[in-house]
RNA sequence: GGUACCUUAGCUCAGUUGGUAGAGCACAGGACUGAAAAUCCUGGUGUCCCUGGUUCGAUUCCUGGAGGUACCA
């Protein structure tokens, strides 16, 4: 029996120093569900684990691409499936460690196979939005796949354009590749979520935000600033300072906005984590609880199998 | 101390010819299948500074007070 230990939480709610902890107390390694900090060229507003803290358990997943690589949560799928394949042979428990809710779905439930869609397509589809505007996309989809536009969120472009690329690309309905069913996986998810006070999480979010510009996130995002339009860089700390750069904004401004988009974030992946009921909750420093909860669970589900 | 002006949402302010009020931002709730730190949807959250008066009814008008700003001393 295998298990995949995911800890999840708001940005700035400590999930880096509590992976640590358990990789220590299990033994064990650490992939990161954190969809920048997979990038080799940011590192200070992405909190990434330091070098020391990298030092401290095994991390897979952090610094393996660059920014100009185009990866996608469906690479993430494969490539985690992978790592974890030969993870398991030393471990009967992995740790799975980050903020980005879909990418944590796509390993513990898998999506739907969907087809290759060559870049092109996906660049006419832009062209179409810039061009003729959300109404095009929405006509064609009302078109070629009546059944999803009734369900999707028709003012959301990227949504529109994703069903039409594969649409596109397929000669078929997107809905028709919409399983919707969870794959089967050789390890047991067990989900942690971890919760502060909605006052106390935004203060720490302030002050890490002052301690990132403190430790030169204005040096880091002026060395990518030629590459902003780079799907990686459409990120919380960077796009705000480009609009300085740009001299939009002052650089004060710059860095309240980094503070008040981070705490918008942090808001967004708490609605994403309440949606499941799967998550048991925890204070960051319950460590030992955790390890109680994580224990008990093994046992659990060991029950459940053997049925 | 005197004169003038101000006090309405967390903040900046608008407004009500007297019928308990609304913008922006902040904020809250939600959606989410290969861009997800992305993208999108919904929502006004209030002792209208306090007190007394006039009035059927006062946040609005009047008296007194408190606090603030400017100028004069």
């Amino acid at each position: 029996m295998k298990y995949l230990v995911v800890i999840g939480g708001p940005t700035a709610s400590g999930k880096t120093g509590v992976a640590i902890a358990l990789a220590q107390h299990y033994q064990t390694a650490i992939l990161s569900a954190d969809s920048r900090q997979f990038y080799r060229e940011m590192h200070i507003g992405t909190a990434k684990p330091t070098v020391e803290e990298q030092a401290a358990a095994p991390h897979y997943f952090v610094d393996f691409l660059s920014i100009e690589q185009s990866y996608s949560v469906g690479d993430f799928e494969r490539d985690a499936l992978a790592q974890l394949d030969v993870l398991f042979q030393q471990h009967d428990l992995v740790l799975l460690c980050g903020g980005s809710g879909l990418y944590i779905k796509a390993l513990c439930e898998g999506l739907d196979q969907f087809p290759e869609v060559p870049p092109a397509i996906r660049q006419e589809l832009q062209q179409v939005y810039a061009e003729q505007g959300i109404e095009a996309l929405q006509e064609e989809l009302q078109r070629v796949d009546p059944i999803y536009y009734a369900q999707v969120d028709l003012h959301n472009p990227q949504r529109l354009m994703r069903a039409l690329e594969v649409c596109r690309a397929s000669q078929r309905p997107y809905s028709s590749f919409r399983k919707q069913k969870s794959a089967k996986r050789s390890f047991q998810p067990i989900y942690l979520r971890l919760d502060w006070e909605r006052s106390q999480l935004y203060d720490r979010i302030n002050q890490r935000v002052d301690l990132m510009i403190e430790q030169g996130l204005e040096a880091e995002a002026k060395a990518l600033y030629p590459m902003r339009v780079l799907n990686a860089l459409q990120t919380v700390g960077y796009q705000e300072l480009f609009d300085y750069f740009d001299g939009t904004i002052s650089l004060e401004e710059a860095i309240e906005l980094i503070k008040r988009n981070s705490r918008r974030y942090a808001k967004r992946q708490m609605t994403w984590l309440r949606r499941d009921t799967h998550w048991k909750p925890f204070a960051p420093e319950q460590i030992e609880a955790m390890i109680a909860h994580i224990n008990e669970q093994k046992i659990q589900l060991k029950k459940l199998n053997k049925k």
